[in-house]
DNA sequence: CGATGGCTTGAAATCTCTCAAAGAAAGTGG
DNA sequence: CCACTTTCTTTGAGAGATTTCAAGCCATCG
């Protein structure tokens, strides 16, 4: 999908990881919902498995279920808010703690839906990736990993993450995670 | 407004500066209707006029006017869609460019709105205030804009930004207003 | 007048990028 | 299983962008 394109249809990411930096049963477009051009494109990172529905099904269901429409609204706000915190990042902390932002967030984000245990888990990206979306260089990110390697604060073997220090990866990140919006009991670290 | 306040009421911005960098007419909280932590700060540039409503006198009205309740939704998904092109702006872009983007856009949002005539606008901020808005450093900001005016781009005198040559301006911020969402009627520039 | 806030300038320090090359790892086809 | 290709990671060094620090200027305000 994307830019220009005017979709009649919204879709659920299943399975997978995809772009725009979303992960795994996120619904990455609720914007085509309410707005009629894309104004971004959605790639994938790896295959994924992912779920359509019609517009009017849905704008169906959301008239007949309030609740639904709370709920997708609110889902919304979250990614809006997840975007500040993105600007912020990206704007104002240098590539270091940038990255280890990141991490915290991918991480906290994953055990929150079940796919992470203890402070580890997939990430089957590339540096180059990582690059595009800290705007950083390739390079960069490359010796930004293994400064944090080197300081102990993380492992990244395989396409597994693992956070050897999570509390000094999280100073460094400057990591709060109430951006999130996560219930508490999905928020605990 | 502060970050972790839980807020029982929404506003809008009738007149003035707000910050979050949020401009005359927008509404800048729906964020607090279905979250209930504030995650981010609010405050005002220039005095403001603002508008208070329940948030029960809200959801009531989302309730019986569907239309509303889209209306507002569009709103959140077209900031969320803002906050992706500032992603963008803030990690790509170079600081010559970036701000120029941000007049781009202080420029069209404001002539969506009538606010500006021309290319010419009230821009009563600080460049210390710029600096923080783009990420960059005050004496940074300094230098990006003589070379703006210097280039004959914009001229700023007085709290108030004129636009000398909207074609090179756009050019350097590589600026397409797709992303704010503007009905075809606003988005002459 | 002195104080304050905002703008401007210069110079050195820092961060990050680009370019270029080489080493690992992973996938392909024989 | 091996050669081969491709993709990803790592390294070094110089160039470029941006920051920090420090100082001076100018207007406004009490």
């Amino acid at each position: 999908m994307w830019e220009g394109d005017r979709p009649s249809r919204s879709f659920v990411l299943l399975e997978g990881f995809g772009c725009t930096y979303k992960l795994t049963g996120d619904m990455p477009d609720l914007q085509s919902l309410h707005l009629k051009v894309l104004d971004n494109s959605l790639g994938t990172i790896t295959p994924c498995q992912v779920g359509f529905i019609q517009h009017e099904t849905l704008l169906d269901l959301c008239h007949r279920q309030p609740r639904i429409a709370a709920a997708l609204w609110r889902e919304t706000l979250i990614d809006a808010s997840i975007f500040r915190e993105w600007i912020l990042n990206v704007g104002r902390r240098e590539a270091r703690s940038r990255m280890a932002h990141v991490l915290c967030e991918l991480i906290v984000r994953l055990r929150a839906v079940g796919l992470a245990q203890d402070h580890r888990c997939k990430l089957p990206i590339t540096q180059v990736e990582m690059a595009d979306a800290l705007g950083l260089s390739a390079v960069h990110v490359n010796r930004v990993l293994q400064e944090l390697r080197g300081d102990g604060l993380i492992r990244l073997d395989g396409g597994t993450l693992t956070v050897l220090d999570w509390e000094s990866l999280r100073q460094v990140a400057d990591f709060d995670p109430a951006y999130l919006h996560l219930q508490r009991s999905q928020a605990a670290a």
